[in-house]
RNA sequence: GCGAAAGUGGCGGAAUUGGUAGACGCGCAGGAUUCAGGAUCCUGUGGGGUAACACCCGUGGGGGUUCGAUUCCCCCCUUUCGCACCA
């Protein structure tokens, strides 16, 4: 008679009710608190993977807990679907890169409906298509109207395998985020982003950022990387020009005793010229620059450099001071010029030892006296300043406002803020991406395209050979086009946007997906906006989640959206890895998933060496250890693979994988589905009005604890989304529930009471596992489908402990426990921890010396001696 | 090198404001059921110790504050992540 748990049929069963009722689309309702949930959008790659499990099913708790609460929860999902792999594919494959996409995303379309997952999916997105970029493309031309886009030509991370250009933020160690082959420098005509407008109002607003983690913050603070220091000018002797240095210890410029330049510095080459320097110079500057980017970020310590023969004058000192070129110094960053003060800066002071250039202490520490020739490294710490004109005796941090108060005064400078934040290149030298909407015209120059004329489509009748740059140059009809302005023959810009550009402002786009006279419908928008929490993964902390926020307040600025930030609340979930056992030479797998004494034979097949020790690694194809999502939901259903990726660990951290777990997982659900059909018809048939009061007291403790886990619940998902101590708890209620009903539920009383308590874990189960609490709901005989239920709440009466369990200690550690009433008062209890059985032998023959009392919890005897 | 986070049973992890360390799950052991295996159910499960208690030890290591520390402070070790010549 018991029919066992089949969680396909239950799954299939609830995902057409929940699709026929439409039961995730919302439209705005100003009677209603909206809710936005969003979770990052994928890549539409071929398959989903553990990762996207683990995330869309932290995000639709989220969402269908919210919806219980009542808030109208806008949860929306769509591809992020341009980028390089279609495009890999079509040169590898010969299908089309949009052919590969809309495969892929109907695919995984269909992988995210079998998941269950809660998708208002009439406002489902791709950013490929043309009704999508199209407004990447009106937003660019915006941009150019305000001067936040230009074209310049600049040397750009290049890499040579993806044959394109990459951002600053995409360039890892030296090499591609992508292929991580190493990047190089190329000067390139490209188009930029001005996102150093807002680097200020970027890292003001971090501070309002309060419901992002501190690790994300600090992040982007860094990245953006603001210096508050002084440009000085250095008269170079014999020559009208000056040096401009940065610096942000202008305190020190008395111990400036030279000046080093980079390389790519202008007047690098032009200050030996026809001087007995040119010669080593040009060989320097020479070496330096094909030494590659990567080896000069790796090969840190070794400082190097050349003497220019020239001088400059410290304006301060009014002293003769050589300039030197030096293989650290950055064009990129500051002036590409800095004055050397080798006693107050560890580099300076490498180079100045190096070289035997005068070394001057101008700041002294509090209770010690530097001597220049006794240091062993920089003194970079605070101090007083000495040897400094006017401004000795000051402390270094008075003196550097003081310091740059007076240069400014006497026009030898100005005080200066840097940022290490550089504007964003968008050109891509690639075919599937937002065409860039420019014209060129030989006449007329940089020509933007007519906004009535958008979009710009890609053509389709290109060939991919993954040779020789971007495979639109190729295409005639794209490329050759009217100018728009004086109808003469021209040229479109043959380079796509950075993908990065559409992710930039996906989430303003769902609040109004199909609108065709904006990016987005401004009402919608403000209903919407902004986003109350978001999820995905801490990889982008400063690519996409710094686009977004620029994107935000650029479009704020230009009166479309009306938020300043778009994401209130962000989780970056951890990453799902799997403990591997692999033969470090020949990247052999242990087969399975094999346990203890099983692992100990087992032998890498190539070489026959024992393998030793597993390590957790994250999951990934290139690693070998992938778990696929579809195989796991077609063994054990949708719901186990949901349950599993959030009991195993708390959201923000890495989970583990682990089989066994996973089969724990499916052995609670099919316990639960077994118990309430068991019980099913003898809880149908009693009484359902809860009683007030249960006649024994392990009835009322049971009760208890049903309303202690609903508390608990809501507690777990509302104030830290703790998925994993939620479900622990409700397992909890749930085996104390079944060791009641162990007795048969002979009393009615104990069937109401199991009645309440399954139907409250069924309630609570449902953002979890949507298909079999959605099943156990109507079979409890319940008429309205769980989705339309609210969340239950407890009851204060319910909780009220009638006894309190109190730890007896003796100085600190455990002897005891004493149960009392629950009213009684300090002395009472005091007395009886006191006569505790073998509390009085821990005290017996000493004096008590002092008790301390924690109410409702523990009793602490401390004793004399 | 700088910055951040973390270190708890055989394993994943609990312990929300300093108050019974190890919830929940996995694994393991014993038992029931079964021809057998699997599945299921029951019991036990930090280490030492004991016939059983008692008791002792125990949250990376060492100090400190406190009646009491996984939790707070100082030093050290390890791991992971981020930044890495930013003037």
């Amino acid at each position: 008679m018991e029919e066992r748990y089949q969680p396909h049929d239950i799954e299939t069963k609830w995902q057409h009710v929940w699709e026929e009722n439409h039961a995730s689309r919302v439209s705005e309702d100003p009677g209603k608190p909206k809710y936005y949930v969003l979770e990052m959008f994928p890549y539409p790659s071929g398959r989903i993977h553990m990762g996207h499990v683990r995330n869309y099913s932290i995000g639709d708790v989220v969402a269908r807990y919210k919806r219980m609460r009542g808030y109208n929860v806008l949860h929306p999902m769509g591809w992020d679907a341009f980028g390089l792999p279609a495009e890999n594919a079509a040169i590898e494959r010969g299908t089309h890169p949009e052919k590969w996409t809309q495969e892929n995303i109907l695919y995984m379309e269909t992988q995210l409906k079998r998941l269950g997952l809660s998708y208002d999916w009439e406002r489902e997105i791709a950013t490929c298509e043309p009704a999508y970029y199209r407004w990447n493309q009106w937003i660019f031309l915006q941009f150019y109207k305000r001067d936040l886009a230009y074209k310049k030509s600049s040397s750009v991370n290049w890499c040579p395998s993806c044959e394109t250009v990459l951002a600053n933020e995409q360039v890892i160690d030296g090499t591609c985020w992508r292929c991580e082959s190493p990047v190089s420098q190329k000067e390139l005509d490209q188009w930029f982003f001005r996102i150093t407008d807002y680097a200020e109002e970027l890292l003001r607003d971090l501070d309002s950022l309060t419901g992002w983690p501190d690790k994300v913050v600090t992040m982007q603070r860094n990245w953006i990387g603001k210096s508050v220091g002084a440009e000085i000018l250095f008269p170079v002797l014999g020559s009208e020009e000056a040096l401009r240095v940065f610096t942000t210890r202008q305190d020190t410029v008395y111990g400036a005793t030279f000046v080093s330049l980079a390389v790519e510095h202008p007047l690098a080459l032009t200050l030996c010229q026809d001087t007995p320097r040119e010669v080593a110079v040009k060989q320097f500057v020479e070496r330096i620059k094909n030494s590659g980017q990567a080896a000069r970020g790796s090969e840190e310590g070794e400082k190097e450099g050349c003497f220019t023969g020239a001088y400059c004058l410290n304006p301060f000192t009014g002293e003769k001071i050589p300039i030197y070129l030096a293989n650290f110094v950055l064009m990129e960053y500051g002036t590409g010029a800095v004055m050397a003060v080798p006693a107050h800066d560890q580099r300076d002071f490498e180079f100045a030892k190096k070289y035997r250039l005068p070394i001057r202490v101008v700041i002294q520490p509090k209770g010690e006296v530097l001597k220049a020739d006794d240091l062993a490294d920089a003194y970079v710490g605070e101090g007083v300043m000495v040897d400094s004109g006017p401004f000795t005796g000051l402390a270094n941090d008075e003196g550097k406002e003081k310091v740059a108060a007076y240069l400014e005064e006497r026009g030898w400078g100005k005080k200066a803020v840097r940022y290490r934040l550089r504007d964003w290149g968008i050109s891509r030298q690639r075919y599937w991406g937002t065409p860039i909407p420019i014209i060129y015209c030989k006449q007329c120059g940089i020509r933007p395209v007519p906004e009535d004329e958008l979009p710009v489509t890609l053509p389709r009748d290109v060939p991919f050979t993954g040779k020789g740059g971007s495979p639109l140059l190729e295409s005639k009809r794209f490329r050759e086009v009217e100018c728009p302005r004086c109808g003469g023959s021209a040229r479109r810009d043959t380079d796509t946007m950075d993908t990065f550009v559409d992710s930039s402002w996906y989430f303003l786009r769902y609040a109004s997906a199909d609108y065709a006279l904006a990016p987005f419908d401004p009402d919608k928008g403000r209903y919407w906006m902004a986003v109350d929490q978001y999820i995905g993964g801490v990889e982008h902390a400063v690519l996409h989640l710094l686009y977004a926020r620029f994107f935000t307040k650029a479009l704020r600025d230009l009166g479309l959206a009306h938020v300043g930030e778009p994401f209130l609340n962000l989780l970056t979930q951890g990453m799902v890895c799997k403990e591997t056992f692999r033969c470090p030479e020949h990247n052999w797998l242990l087969p399975g998933d094999l346990m203890g004494s099983e692992r100990e034979g087992w032998k890498c097949p190539e070489c026959k060496k024992p393998v030793e020790q597993g390590r957790v690694e994250k999951m990934s194809k290139s690693k070998k250890n992938i778990v696929d999502p579809e195989d796991l939901v077609n063994v054990y259903g949708a719901d186990t693979a949901r349950l599993f990726t959030l009991f195993a660990a708390p959201p923000e951290k890495d989970l583990e994988w682990s089989d066994q777990g996973v089969e724990g997982a499916y052995r609670f659900l099919t316990r639960l589905w077994r118990f309430a059909l068991q019980h099913r018809e003898r809880l149908a048939g009693v009484e359902s009005a809860v009683q007030k009061e249960q006649s024994t007291a392990e009835l009322r403790e049971l009760r208890r604890i049903i309303h202690r886990t609903i508390k608990k619940v809501t507690e777990d998902i509302e104030s830290r989304f703790h998925f994993n101590t939620a479900i622990a708890a409700i397992m909890e209620a749930f085996n104390a529930l079944s060791t009641l009903a162990q007795g048969g539920l002979k009393l009615d009383e104990e069937a109401v009471l199991v009645k309440e308590g399954l139907d409250a874990i069924v309630v609570l189960l449902f953002p979890f596992v949507p298909h079999v609490a959605s099943e156990l709901w109507e079979q409890l005989g319940h008429g309205e489908n769980l989705d339309r239920v609210p969340w239950p709440s407890y009851s204060l009466e319910a909780l009220a402990e009638e006894e309190l369990l109190i730890v007896v200690q003796v100085n600190g550690k455990v002897r005891g426990k004493i149960t009392v009433p629950a009213d009684v008062g300090r002395e009472r209890v005091e007395t009886e921890a006191v006569d505790a059985p073998k509390v009085k032998s821990f005290i017996h023959g000493k004096k008590i010396h002092k008790v301390v009392y924690v109410p409702r919890r523990l009793v602490n005897i401390v004793t004399e001696g």
